[in-house]
RNA sequence: GGCGCUAUCGUCUAGGGGUUAGGACGUGAGAUUCUCAAUCUUAAAACCCGGGUUCGAUUCCCGGUAGCGCUACCA
């Protein structure tokens, strides 16, 4: 019986997880945990000049976030460890020296100047820029010595002589002719390993069976598949994921805002809802005509096969409406969790709440959340609450068609009167009010409720008054750092404000 | 320059030698709710171009174009 799959995501801490990666992982996982096989997570911080220990525990935090686990990595180690890149450089040399050995790697003792050169004349002849081979043709005895003398050489591997076919499991079978894959380096004359070698020695000394990776590889895959056969070892299948692009159809980065797993999270954007979106990129399920999945649907659906080649724009409006969708979904007491930092970060809540802060605040959360895309959102949104002025809801131009209506008037002075007094108004009264005020003015629908809303909360759109009403009158009457007006408070400075 | 990958509504995609080319986000309209959001209904919206193969190509093949990637003693 065959082992079972082995998958890896190998990312490099060199900084915040992006959604690029973070999908690569997710498809990584997917496969992985529908094929009940093992996943690994390996660090590559080769690169010692930008990895740093602090991306590394950031970036497994991201991805447990994400919903992702694996069986074996630098925090939980096994049978393959280590699974740090840097802790694996004995393996690296080792296995340098030995394809040296075999004479499937030699040493090159070109210099940068030479190799320039080449490449230079290679595109002035519009050839492929390979090396030359130079010192392939080199007697390995006389190499030798003059590395044993302290002559500073790089490693290069040998690229056969026939065309380097591999199989991906998205794009088919793909062949590159060997004419156009240069004799690699694969150590530095430094003795520092290079990624394409090392990735190489550790998917083969980590049994991976599925490389699944970013698109940017195929190009490097034949170097590795060469790598493999000098090795003696069988190659693995690939699998290369298409890119992901920004709105202007440039690879996503930095440059075109949140990008990164961190801020998405910090945003208020549920793990749940990256995770579908991010398994949409690219992939779609059978059929076609579904859209949200939890994760264990996501295992059940997914394959490579269904995987498309052709790079995707990263759309935030469909994230936001599978977020709307997730939070709408979400148990009501860890959607209050999950909102209170962005009230405390506001300077909205007190630092101890007491039971009664916490059960009002519960239902603040409870009115405003149907109305974000994102948690970040709801400081902002309960402005209506928290932030009430009469002379910009007087001046706003939003309620300027409001007050154009020659019925808002005696709706507002209506209102007012019958309103004014009541301490605490209950959702009852106000109903009772309205009905008057309804019979008094004649007014009813949007003439009715427009200005009413615009006397209470400042603008003429938002929840409904029956539970708003109750939580500005408890509001008013709690001690939280910023005050919260009561009906009354606000008829008053609204009056006011309107002589 | 060389090599490679890719090409269906604005976006993510399904589909596939003969289809009214399907779904979703977004957009427009309508219904509903006191308003807005949500929800429901509905509309507009796509097969890159040119050759071939074929009775018939959006689908298969070739070429072009465009986008992206690789072409490092980066990862």
């Amino acid at each position: 019986m065959a082992g079972k799959i082995r998958a890896r995501f190998a990312p490099s801490p060199t900084g915040q997880i992006h959604v690029g990666n973070a999908r690569t992982a997710l498809f990584n996982w997917l496969f992985v945990r529908r094929q009940k096989g093992i996943f690994v997570l390996r660090i590559e911080d080769t690169d010692l000049e930008r990895s740093e220990a602090r991306y590394e525990t950031q970036l497994l935090n991201d991805l447990k976030w994400l919903g992702l686990d694996w069986d074996e990595g630098p925090d939980i180690d096994g049978p393959y460890r280590p699974y740090r890149q840097t802790d694996r450089m004995d393996v690296y040399r080792t296995t340098a020296l030995r394809l040296v050995e075999e004479q499937k790697a030699y040493y090159c003792f070109c210099t940068a100047e030479e190799l320039e050169r080449e490449r230079k004349r290679a595109v002035a002849e519009h050839t492929p820029q390979i090396y030359s081979g130079k010192c392939r043709k080199l007697d390995p005895d006389d190499a030798k010595h003059r590395v044993a003398a302290g002559e500073a050489a790089a490693i290069r591997l040998k690229i056969p002589e026939h065309p380097i076919k591999f199989h991906d499991l998205v794009h088919g079978p793909v062949e590159f002719a060997n004419e156009v894959v240069s004799d690699l380096i694969i150590v530095r004359s430094s003795g520092v390993p290079v990624y394409n070698y090392v990735v190489v020695v550790d998917d083969a000394a980590m049994k991976i069976t599925h490389v699944i990776r970013g698109d940017d590889h195929l190009s490097n895959t034949p170097k590795q598949v060469a790598l493999y056969e000098a090795l003696g070892l069988p190659v693995p299948e690939f699998a290369h994921l298409s890119t992901i692009l920004g709105p202007d159809r440039e690879r996503l980065s930095k440059r075109h805002g949140a990008t990164s797993i961190a801020n998405f999270r910090d945003m208020g954007v549920l793990p749940e809802a990256l995770m579908n979106y991010l398994a949409l990129l690219g992939w779609a399920p059978s059929g076609g005509t579904r859209e949200t999945f939890t994760p264990q649907e996501l295992i059940k659906e997914f394959s490579l096969e269904r995987v498309t080649p052709s790079p995707a724009v990263f759309d935030m409006e469909k994230l936001y409406w599978l977020n709307r969708h997730y939070i709408k979904q979400s148990q009501p007491s860890r959607i209050h969790n999950l909102a209170r930092p962005f009230f405390e970060a506001k300077g909205l809540l007190p630092a101890n709440m007491d039971s009664r802060v916490e059960n009002w605040f519960t239902r603040v959360v409870d009115l405003l959340a149907p109305y974000v895309d994102q948690f970040d959102q709801l400081p902002d949104r309960a402005g209506i609450i928290f932030d009430y002025s009469a002379g910009t809801a007087i001046s706003h131009r939003d309620n300027a068609e409001v007050f154009a209506s020659e019925k808002t008037r005696p709706v507002i002075q209506a209102f007012a009167n019958l309103a004014a007094n009541e301490s605490p108004l209950t959702a009852e009264k106000f109903k009772t009010i309205m009905d008057e005020v309804k019979a008094e003015t004649g007014a009813k629908g949007k003439d009715l409720f427009h200005p009413v809303r615009v006397v209470l909360i400042g603008s003429h759109s938002g929840p409904a008054f029956e539970k708003l009403i109750p939580l500005l009158e408890e509001g008013s009457t709690l001690d939280l750092p910023v005050h919260v007006k009561s009906v009354r408070e606000r008829i008053a400075e609204f009056m006011t404000a309107l002589e």
